[in-house]
DNA sequence: GCTGGCAGTCTCTAGAGGCGACTGCTAAAT
DNA sequence: ATTTAGCAGTCGCCTCTAGAGACTGCCAGC
């Protein structure tokens, strides 16, 4: 018997022991399994195939008298099946309905966002997250100046999908309102619809090129430009909600270790840790599951990764859950899958 | 001897009591008191204060042989000890320097309150937090409406404090991007400076009069101002930092029950119940520290709460720190006072 | 009023023993 | 060759016990 493939039986063995320890959450033993797997088999015979999966790593014991837990491969086996079925007999509808009453009817895409990390958050019970494509904002649309105080400036840009930042500058000399109005005018009607990037350059170039400056409102809006676009940078948007379910699962057992809770809340904190982790993850379409160990950060083995991209090429983003190894992955995929698919949608229809 | 005053060697036993808690987290021997807090008395005398001070109800013993722990009143006679001695000499310059460091030198109100909450996480080792003043947001400056598509508009309105909102709104007709402009000027020229619920007012009253609108753009901007109000709450900015910290407690010692831990995590994930437990104590001002027990909340009975308020009248915000009540309170009053005074001094130079 | 000494109380830890839950192995059955 | 039944062995867990250590409370003397 090759390492790939497993044999009918020893394959529904394995299946019926993840599901059994995911809802337990106690080692199996072979008597439960005979009853359970319905494969009309003894124990003893149980024994043998566990041996076996012991053998090619696919299930540990905690120690020489217990009974079987699934390994990250073992898990692994286990989501790649459902993974296979699931195919078929995607449904996402229900999830979809959710995220529908959570965010209204005509949300922001940043409320659509955080919503679906809060009903991804609600029905697995674990932590949901939600993250923008990474050029959602990168595309300016608007600015604004503001006066706050003669030499200072409250800069608001919106960038596309309705996000919007805001910086103060102070300006090294005083201008007058109408001169910051005028200036928006100028800026809006030349530089919308193009990347931040190429905004910046352009706005350089200018600058260059008419070094001597005839029309001082030019120079004015140009400058404050410039100022603006200077260390500015579209934030990836991440939303996450259920941090507090940490602490339950942390009390449940603790499987989830404390050093990883912290991990895993710090990673609230600093979002951008969130998606460091998952660039990895974000080439392929549909869902994606990482298991334990197969995480790069030592501190998440005990953890997985249930997540889904949205969108196409650059614009694209991802949703999805992180909770204990021991989760109940075939509902999770489920839902993680609906909710990529209706974000998705929400984007198409926007379009 | 009444409740209210302990003699002055009593009182010292007490406060090296309750140091000695603090730093250790053990029970406090006679012994050891005899030997650190300097009177000169053997042990044996110390435990007759000690009993004098159990029957009055400021320390107890966890069990018969066991050392002396504060009580929540221990707690309070020591914190006011310190809030009294205080008071000559209040030092927060170290706090205001790192605030500055941390915000940068022209920040946003809402960046500094953000940088506060982190210094006083950063410092304190707890949960540090930062509530705007209520009315921060309330006085309308300036409003904005990007055209999204012919029925659909982005309203931005920057409102005191430079505290941007959004909006999308749907129309029930096509407006031209010309007439937002100019619904937009309209609507700047004639309500800036005014409270969001003066605004409301005044829309809603020339709407009235106005029935019959000879001029159409006046129209629009009304209708548009008044789409635009209707349930936009300024709410109250709250900003918190340091919830990792709460699983590093929970591994120190489990004095933090898991309950405490979640109430304390879903606190972070709804800021608005943060602004309730604090609304009883935003009275007075200076420093206010609540111990334990006298939350009103009985899952919060192992936490304590040092709060310090900025600001004056109706504009009153706060900073604070909460923690478990076995906390280095003599190092947080002093830090989360300073922040306070930092955060006055930033309202007062820029107003 | 303070102090030294002593008996008493309680926790904590280590070790021993019994119980229960499974497995691995072997030998017989299919 | 595969499956099964039975049995011996292993290990974790719980309880019980005993001993050590840490303090206190109280009493008698200063």
């Amino acid at each position: 018997m090759t390492t790939g493939a497993l044999s009918d039986r020893t394959s529904r063995v394995l299946a019926c022991l993840v599901k059994d320890y995911i809802d337990s959450g106690e080692p199996v033993a072979s008597a439960t399994l005979s009853r359970r797997a319905g494969l009309g088999v003894s124990p003893a015979t149980i024994r043998n195939v566990l041996a076996q999966l012991e053998d090619m790593g696919y299930v540990s014991q905690p120690h020489t008298s217990a009974g079987r837990v699934p390994t990250d491969l073992g898990y692994r086996h286990y989501v790649d099946m459902l993974l296979e079925t699931r195919r078929a007999t995607r449904d996402g509808s229900s999830v979809e309905a959710r995220l529908r009453e959570q965010a209204g009817d005509a949300p922001l895409f940043d409320q659509l966002l955080s919503s679906a990390s809060h009903v991804l958050f609600e029905v697995s019970h674990h932590v949901g997250f939600a993250i923008a494509p990474s050029d959602m904002h990168a595309i300016f649309q608007r600015i604004e100046f503001v006066p706050l105080s003669p030499a200072r400036v409250l800069v608001v840009m919106v960038t596309r999908g309705s996000h919007v930042s805001q910086k103060v500058i102070e300006l090294s000399e005083a201008v007058a309102p109408s001169a910051l109005t005028q200036a928006a005018n100028y800026l809006n009607a030349e530089f919308a619809g193009l990347s931040l990037d190429e905004v910046r350059q352009a706005v350089l170039a200018r600058l260059e090129q008419e070094r001597t400056l005839y029309d001082e409102l030019r120079a004015v809006a140009l400058k404050l430009a410039r100022t603006t676009l200077e260390g500015i940078e579209a934030p990836t948007a991440v939303f996450i909600d259920g941090a507090s379910s940490l602490a339950g699962d942390a009390s449940a057992v603790s499987a989830v270790s404390l050093s990883t809770l912290r991990t895993l809340l710090r990673m609230v904190e600093e979002k951008q840790r969130l998606v460091r982790l998952l660039d990895a993850y974000l080439d392929g379409p549909g869902v994606a599951v990482v298991i334990g160990a197969e995480h790069p950060d030592p501190q998440l083995h005990a953890c997985s990764l249930v997540v889904a991209t949205y969108g196409e090429g650059a614009r694209r983003g991802a949703v999805g859950v992180i909770g204990p190894t021991r989760m109940h992955y075939s509902r999770t995929i489920s839902v993680v899958d609906g909710a990529a698919v209706a974000v998705a949608r929400f984007l198409r229809d926007q379009n």
